[in-house]
DNA sequence: TGGTTGGTACGATAATCAACGTACAACGAT
DNA sequence: ATCGTTGTACGTTGATTATCGTACCAACCA
């Protein structure tokens, strides 16, 4: 019998802790580049159904933590949706101009 | 700057046949990573040995050849020796800053 | 000629990973 | 209360990967 209910809430690594060969792996991934690109061109929140992945609904929530447990997505919740965005400031904080040469390299 | 062809008999990708994804993935790697860091520092030339790797000749074989592969590396015999150097240009002309961002990330 | 050096080829193994399906949980609306 | 929406948890499968050992090859040297 629980007490109360835990706040759904996910870990999300600190600046310090960001290690730069997990975010390349986690860029290293066309499906997930594609969200980490979207993400940047929207500049806003954005659901995980609102990418419209070309996989299935577990397939993505795998995407989406490896993304989040590598620090280039924050993650909360609105209702049922979970709202992700780019960690943009806390990436060029730790690795200066990483993010904008990988954007700028996929876009072409 | 020569016009000189790539030695394609080892299996070189051309500078239009670089995949950004396999880039990251070649990098997202900390032995492939030290290695591409190594060359960048030295400047030069360096044969497979004499970077002083962990791992046995066999594995060593095998991240020299993901890193060729990725268009990261190129590689000449030199006698028995296998001489390796960083495709920057190659690499900057492609994915402007990408190179330079990752090290730049990789040395602290 | 034979030994040493530097690297490759091949095969094996254990770990990781991307993908799936099913079941389930949280929330909002009906 | 039930239903639809949205995403998670868990278990599985096939592919890829990092690692190794052994055997081998090619070039140089004595």
């Amino acid at each position: 019998m629980s007490a109360e209910p835990l706040p759904r809430q996910v870990g999300h690594p600190l600046p310090d802790e960001l290690r730069l060969t997990e975010v390349l792996h986690a860029l290293a991934d066309p499906l997930r580049l594609s969200i980490v690109a979207t993400l940047a061109d929207s500049g806003a929140e954005l659901s995980c159904s609102a990418f419209h992945l070309p996989v299935t609904k577990s397939t993505s929530t795998h995407h989406f933590r490896v993304l989040r447990e590598a620090g280039l997505v924050r993650q909360r919740y609105e209702g049922t949706a979970r709202m992700n965005s780019l960690r943009r400031e806390d990436l060029d904080a730790v690795f200066p101009g990483l993010l904008a040469s990988v954007l700028a390299s996929a876009k072409q």
